[in-house]
DNA sequence: TAAGATAGTGTGTAAAAAACACTATATCAA
DNA sequence: TTGATATAGTGTTTTTTACACACTATCTTA
């Protein structure tokens, strides 16, 4: 089977720059190649994009198919169509960010790729083609997304402490934040939902747990609520 | 001459949202198409990548084509790929915004394109494809854009009284500023150059001109300096 | 039961944003 | 030439927001 067409097109991908967060640091999920080019070296997870299929479907098509992530948050980031970016033929590739927490989605290989693992932000290996760019362009949108969009709940389990979202915000914002200035100003947003539950098997004083009101958080979204930190 | 490839590819646009102002407000260019489909309905200009051409290459290549524009500023806006987006066939286009300002562009319809006009952003006629919602983005960014990087002096003429640059900043805030609060602020940021000039032609006491630093302003960028709103 | 670890809480100070009004200088028309 | 009109240009006060800062409470573990 073969397409031919009047014009001469290049060919379209989408990659994801996937984020999560242990309690060391900021991750970034990577695919080891098992094809060339560039075979064996460590990438971003994506694919070729179908036709008829979006192309936020064909990110999460090719993160479930290499990786197994499934339903997880997924932004558009930019485009990157440099004729050379690839050394087999034009290839424009359309790169997410996604973010996704540990303790619910378990990361394994699929067939696709060779090899998928988790690597601490300044622990990143050489990538293939140009996704070390892809990747340095997603970490300072996410960067300068949490500034002003509560998106660090994305990263962690359902229910959390305060302190828990506060390390959020500083792995990501690269930064050490007050903790009373920070309890603040995020429960004065009122999209946090107070439990009445406290953590467990802590060698510590037990904190309560929150959870993100999303329905809260829509209805201010929707009135133009700020949610700048 | 045609081209085949082992998949189907989906095909690739870019398209601009091109930003003026005029004494009233803000404009948007917009062609008027010779070609099915949308064969005379108003439209964003634009045209199909060239394998080995980027997508900003295309993006000012269409314009100049298209609108006689040209070495205007230009962002890539979104990409917007819904399969159904193009009645033909799967069509993915990457959009840009750029900002002109009209006395030194003179917009003329070339032959790509039947007729090219200025519309204002409050009286926008039925577009072609889904070009309503990118243009619904591109104001939506420039927006927010203005509010913490000082594009606006994309849209004026090189020399310019304050009162015109508040009047942009009005314009795409679509709300009045305090002159005394606006004068202070933009003024502070140490990147207009006051010049030894005045305005001419004006029924009343005439304005010192500025011009915009961009020595200035490229060195303050690099320092991280802060350009909000 | 003492040591260690984190939870949880309020106030004062500094910086930034917003509100606000008058005098100066030019043009234009009578 | 003079009065009407139109915009230029200029500081201060008030309000809001951001930042700095330290102690007591509660739980765990040895």
């Amino acid at each position: 089977m073969s397409y031919t067409y009047k014009y001469a097109k290049p060919a379209v991908t989408a990659d994801c720059v996937v984020f999560a967060l242990d309690e060391e640091d900021l991750k970034v999920l990577l695919i080891q190649r098992g094809q060339e080019p560039f075979k064996g070296q460590w990438a971003l997870p994506g694919g070729f994009a179908e036709v008829g299929e979006s192309l936020e479907d064909t990110a999460r098509r090719e993160l479930e198919e290499e990786t197994g992530l499934k339903n997880v948050f997924l932004e558009q980031l930019y485009t990157f169509s440099k004729p050379e970016r690839d050394p087999r033929e034009h290839v424009i590739t359309v790169a997410y960010y996604a973010l996704v927490n540990l303790a619910d989605h378990e990361v394994h290989a699929s067939t696709d790729a060779s090899n998928a693992a988790w690597f601490g932000i300044d622990d990143i290996p050489a990538l293939a083609f140009d996704h070390d760019a892809i990747l340095t362009t997603a970490h300072e949108r996410l960067r300068g997304k949490i500034s002003y969009q509560p998106i660090g709940f994305e990263l962690l389990p359902e229910k959390f402490p305060l302190r828990i979202l506060q390390s959020v915000y500083e792995k990501i914002l690269d930064r050490d934040l007050d903790k009373r200035n920070f309890r603040k100003k995020i429960l004065s947003m009122g999209i946090l939902q107070e439990l009445d539950e406290i953590e467990t098997d802590v060698g510590h004083r037990a904190a309560r747990l929150y959870r993100f009101n999303k329905q809260e958080y829509d209805r201010k979204v929707e009135q133009g609520f700020n949610f700048k930190m």
